[in-house]
Parts: C-alpha cells; structure tokens; sequence
DNA sequence: GGCCAGGACACCA
DNA sequence: TGGTGTCATGGC
C-alpha cells in the first residue's frame, strides 16, 4: 500500500510527464496576480483576461492608480469578469489594506512572516483563503499550497478525500506530505486546474486524461 | 436557452 | 457550525 506522499508523487507525475512545465500564475507583476486572484473568484479566467486587458489599457493597473479610482468607475472597468460590484468593493478593501499597511508597496507586504501575512489578508474583506494563497503562492513564491474547486474535485475521484473536508484539511494533505517548495507548489496546483479544465469535466470518460481514470465520474 | 466557471460572505436555524 | 441565497459576465 503506498503511503499519501507516494500517491501524491505519483499524481503529479501523471500530469507533469503530460502537460509538462506550466509556467503559471498568468500575470506580469505579483500585483496583477492579486487582482487576477480577486477577479477569478467563481469565475472563468477569459472573463478577467477582459477585466485586466481593460485595466491595462487605461493604465491603470497599479496600486497608486486604482486605489484612486471611484468604486464605480473601477466596477465599470472590470464588468467583464462578472461580480463586477462586489469585486470592485473587494479590490478597493484590498487596495486600502496594501496602501496604508505597506505603503502600496506588494514587496514590502511580502517581507511579513508568510502565515501572519496570510492572516492579515484574510481579515481583508473579500479575501478567503484560496484568494490569499494565490497571492502568496503566485505573487509572493511563498511555499502554501493553494486548494482550488479542481483539487477538490480531482483529489475526490482520486480517492484522497471525501466530499466533507475542509480547505484546511486539504491544504495539510499537500503540505505535510510534500517537500516545503513553492516551485513545486506552484506547479501541482497549475497541473490540477489545467487537467480539471481540459479533461475532468467530460463524460463518458477523459481519456486521453492523463489520470487514465476509468471510473465515469469525470464531473464529480 | 441552460449550464458552468481557478469564491466569499451574509443570513439563518 | 453548516446549509442556502446572492453576486453576473461570456463561452459553449
């Protein structure tokens, strides 16, 4: 019987000798990787490409810049990605937390302990925990492993988890039986949501998936 | 026309 | 503490 840390070995890989290198979070600076990460909630990820090509089309994809924006110009701005009010909202509670915490300064906010960063964060209206891991993990290359939709729904089928675990459970999971890498981390969580999108979600079944799973529970 | 997508939160029992 | 409703666009 393998141990979990070899079950997870082996899963990732299946989809790293298929999918090979990742190279996510797509986003060009660790604050376009905050907003994504905002913006991404429940949400597909063309939808925000929209809402941040806007933002960067007007310049004003900066801390300085959007924190000076009216609530409502800046939900007019991302309307594409959905939720747009209360995302605006959540990315103003943002933009006020890194401006007068850190001076708007993302560099600055990643120099605090990572776990007492990531408690701050949470305490930041419309942040929960999967949002505060991206930033982390993707903007910040701290090593926390991030629990998505995907994972859940792979991990299931995989038989590592039942339908009752909290994010906290499965972050644990990962990280106490993982090596402490966030290159690593980085790249696992990028495999499962990359194989849950293009294959996990079909039916009958998601051959050529690189899970080979035979079961018929592909949408689970 | 219906379903779904890289959540979070308020509200209620 | 856990379940449910709400927020909304765009692709398929």
């Amino acid at each position: 019987m393998d141990t979990v840390a070899q079950r997870l070995h082996t899963l990732y890989r299946k989809m790293d000798d298929h999918f090979g290198d990742l190279r996510w979070w797509p986003g060009d600076t660790p604050f376009e990787v905050a907003v994504g990460a905002i913006l991404t909630q429940n949400t597909n990820w063309g939808n925000v490409e929209r809402a941040i090509d806007r933002l960067k089309g007007e310049a004003l994809l900066t801390p300085e810049r959007m924190y000076g924006l009216e609530e409502e110009r800046l939900a007019e701005l991302i309307r594409p990605s959905g939720y747009y009010n209360v995302k605006a909202k959540r990315l103003r509670a943002f933009l006020l937390f890194l401006m007068t915490s850190y001076r708007g300064s993302m560099d600055r906010m990643f120099r605090q302990e990572t776990w007492s960063l990531r408690e701050q964060l949470l305490q930041v209206k419309g942040i929960g925990e999967e949002t505060a891991d991206s930033i982390l993990l993707y903007g910040g290359k701290q090593a926390i492993f991030v629990v998505d939709a995907y994972t859940r729904r792979i991990l299931k089928r995989a038989g590592f988890i039942d339908g009752n675990c909290t994010y906290g459970t499965i972050q644990r999971l990962f990280m106490d039986n993982l090596p402490s890498d966030h290159r690593l981390y980085n790249q696992y969580h990028a495999l499962l949501v990359h194989t849950g999108k293009h294959y996990c979600r079909t039916r009958p079944r998601c051959a050529p998936c690189p899970l080979r799973c035979e079961d018929d529970t592909c949408s689970a």
